[in-house]
DNA sequence: ATTATCTATAGATCTATAGATAATGC
DNA sequence: ATTATCTATAGATCTATAGATAATGC
């Protein structure tokens, strides 16, 4: 062997500044990330299984493997923790919409088709149910305010996508709200139901059998309660740009610090 | 003044058996209630907008006006306490549904639109949002199985609906199955619309601005989603099965613990 | 005697802070 | 010296039980 250094990243001897952790990683294969991404994936876990209040920051270190204190070297509190999860679970979504938003190239039915899918499949197929994550009641607290005013800025994006297309045109006033709202639960339908697979099917957390498909059925359903009568050409030009902006996000160092390796 | 007893209701000296309570009561017309109606109505409100774990049992009695051990009298625990609210909450639709099912005369379209209708207009109208209830995590607690079996006959018995009607005759395998879901998410999606609501705009929690109009508006996109094409007679048919069922059940003695007085 | 409350408290938490300590880095 | 952990603990909870007590009912 030549050449020494073959794979860098598996040879790493792992060793860290600090003083050494004495609890065992308890399973699931974060044992090389960042110690802060593994108290985020520990949480985002026992968040949305046994909710907020309910979860000790005893049982959120135990999982990420470190004593109890040790948390508040990376995070100040429980609430921020927490805070940095929701964060997290927007922002995908967000980023889309506003290019989505800017694309006026594309028929809005087809922007709306985009967005309704990508949301969808990013509720869908995230490893542990995130988007029930702002379902928790404790949300509602003034600490998480800024992430409420991310997610209202969402469902203001498909207000506008669907304000554009051809069938509001006919709508009655107020019409145009009451329909976005319509889409918006819909596709925050997928949050519930990812709930009952949980509560009365699987007894293990995970996503939908098979996301792509199921946000694929989303969005058809969007559209067809904005009242578009053209499903078939949307979806089309929809998938391209969703074609298109996963290419472009995959030039990207993809930060998701909950997504663990497999 | 000769009759003696003019109003019965308003001339009871409402003396109580046992040691009489010292906590005052705290605001909300509860005064006069039965204790364990008080209780139940202090947690439908604690509960849904703080959660069950961040509730706690000195809260509740706090707000029905007893000492926090007081409770135990009633409820054997706080578990107990959840269950009781939850099955209140189910029972309603569920009967419905039942009643709908057997109604084999009226057109499936219909008796979906109706349940639709029913259903949303509970989850909308209801004081507080009491259907948010079920999106507690701690509802994944083996104690809340019997609830959850309701749910989840409520959930077949639209499935079993849709599958009657004209437009299933089209569905592919599988298909009736996902749009059943699609459906019972939208209706769903009305306990979202009101966390929304109290998260951005109503501090304060309270109904939907129009209940009525709303789970009409609700129930027409249900069928919207079934792929019906002729709505108008569906909804005509709709709404005469739910002013039937509105009828019989005046008949009886409405037991709604949680719906306080006004 | 029965009922529905009360007071007091055991025992088990839980969050966050203080300060010690075991590594690496310079 | 810096970093990331550790141990220990203060102080504030929280649920549920034990046993006393103040009403009504008979």
């Amino acid at each position: 062997m030549p050449t020494a250094a073959k794979d860098p990243v598996a040879d790493r001897p792992k060793r860290r500044v600090g003083r050494p952790r004495i609890a065992p990683e308890s399973g699931g294969g974060t044992q090389d990330a960042e110690p802060r991404d593994q108290l985020l994936a520990a949480a985002a876990e026992l968040f949305t299984v046994q909710g907020y209040s309910a979860t000790s920051t005893r049982a959120i270190t135990a999982k990420a493997g470190m004593r109890q204190a040790s948390m508040y070297y990376h995070f100040a509190s429980k609430e921020e923790l927490l805070s940095s999860l929701l964060e997290t679970t927007v922002a995908p979504s967000l980023e889309f919409a506003e290019w989505a938003l800017a694309e006026r190239d594309a028929a809005a039915e087809a922007r709306l088709w985009a967005l309704a899918r990508i949301d969808a499949a990013q509720l869908a197929g995230a490893r542990h149910n995130l988007g029930a994550l702002y379902l928790l009641p404790e949300v509602r607290r003034e600490a998480f305010a800024p992430f409420r005013a991310l997610r209202a800025r969402l469902s203001e994006s498909y207000r506008e996508l669907l304000g554009q297309t051809a069938a509001a045109i006919d709508y009655a006033p107020g019409e145009l709200a009451q329909r976005a709202h319509l889409v918006f639960g819909l596709v925050e339908g997928v949050i519930l139901a990812r709930l009952d697979n949980r509560l009365d099917r699987h007894p293990e957390s995970g996503p939908l059998a098979d996301p792509a498909a199921y946000s694929a059925e989303v969005a058809d359903a969007a559209l067809r309660l904005s009242g578009c009568d053209r499903l078939g050409a949307a979806r089309e030009q929809g998938r391209r740009l969703c074609a298109e902006w996963i290419g472009r996000s995959e030039h990207l160092p993809s930060a998701t610090p909950t997504g663990e390796s497999a």
